[in-house]
DNA sequence: ATTTCCAAAAATTTCGAGATTTTGGTATAT
DNA sequence: ATATACCAAAATCTCGAAATTTTTGGAAAT
């Protein structure tokens, strides 16, 4: 694999989980020393995460990591809605027993991380473990709608909507609500009502939403 | 103006006017000379291109100017329909008579530039502004949505879209019909009719669907 | 005739330095 | 005291060349 590749994938992991402050500076030079490359390579991979939305570009004055608003974070969100309500149908069509089978599976493990935090609270590092699962049991849900163009699409938002989340609710009080709506998503999904599924899906993201801006 | 963003639009400008052919290698050594900077440079360019969609990478292989495929078209046909629709539908409802101003001025002006095509034939490089009025129009439909996300997702599928569908089409058969499809977004816009609009927008790019992948 | 292998040629990736621009602090003038 | 001008330090942008990898084309072997 290619250096850049990496350094990429690195620093949109870093960017994802919040390892930067909003609004921080991203010097090439600074970051430079860490990989052990020159300042170029991280400029190159900088400029592609500024593309993506991962990273603001302004010219002459480098990158920095977008500032957390409201109103982005409802932006961000209602897109989520509409392409994974959409991404969701599809699947609902197309999927056949085995994407029940895969979102079965996805739901299980989530569930399982989920009712762990829950009973002993967060015992330090299942944080992780559930970021992966809540994006695993999310995909999968659009997994079999069949567009490439949609998935990416929405890997795309549901990072930019990961980055403005900040987690620094750390007891995961949201954890027992969560665990009802993604089991009323699977559900639903699962029972092929597909007007029912969307009103999960954004019944499940619906506090992120300021409250006007969502089209039905 | 930085270079490199100089650069970026150029290439960007050619990548969605066909002026290259699908499949072509990009070669930042080739494309250095013609800009008159060096090959880095270029290659910053080619790679903020390739992660939105209008270039394909490869490590190691270079870059090269993404294949023409009926199924990536029908995609972003899709993504194209449920962006329009629901950006639209969030302008009716919150955009007020500075929009619908506006949207019956980007019509007239199409409008005039297909009468024109229809009656002239295409009297050589009426199709370049026949484009600009085209995007204009469908920006402009969105352009109340309230939602920096949702334009620029819209501007990149847009654009991708622009990519894969060729114009060869030069005679402009389908013209006629595309004034009939404007006038009726146009209509049902303005009346409020929702979900109308929604179904028009629909008709009008219906055509590049291959027919099973469309939900509602 | 087809396949395999090797070396030359071409293309890609990385680098560090130099040119350009911004930033931050100090002194001067109003 | 506020504003402007100026200068030094720091950061960004561009470049061309060196290092690495792929591609090409022809010779040898099957």
């Amino acid at each position: 694999m290619t250096q850049e590749i990496d350094i990429y994938q690195e620093l949109k992991q870093r960017l994802i989980t919040n390892h930067f402050a909003h609004g921080a500076k991203l010097r090439a030079e600074a970051l430079r020393t860490e990989f052990g490359c020159s300042a170029s390579t991280v400029r190159e991979a900088l400029f592609r995460l500024s593309t993506v939305g991962l990273v603001n570009f302004q010219e002459q004055r480098g990158f920095r990591v977008p500032d957390r608003s409201v109103e982005t974070l409802a932006e961000l969100t209602h897109m989520r809605v509409l392409l994974e309500g959409e991404g969701t149908v599809l699947s609902i069509r197309r999927g056949g027993v085995g994407w029940e089978a895969r979102l079965t599976a996805a739901h299980h493990q989530l569930s399982h991380i989920e009712k762990r935090i829950h009973t002993q609270g967060d015992p330090e590092g299942l944080v992780g473990i559930w970021f992966e699962a809540e994006k695993e049991f999310h995909q999968t849900l659009i997994s079999a709608c069949g567009s490439g163009v949609l998935k990416q699409l929405h890997s795309r938002i549901y990072d930019q909507f990961r980055q403005q989340l900040m987690v620094a609710d750390r007891r995961f009080d949201f954890i027992s609500e969560n665990i009802k709506h993604h089991a009323s998503i699977l559900d639903a999904a699962l029972s092929g009502n597909e007007a029912l599924t969307r009103q999960k899906i954004h019944d499940h993201l619906a506090r992120h939403l300021t409250g006007e801006s969502l089209a039905d």
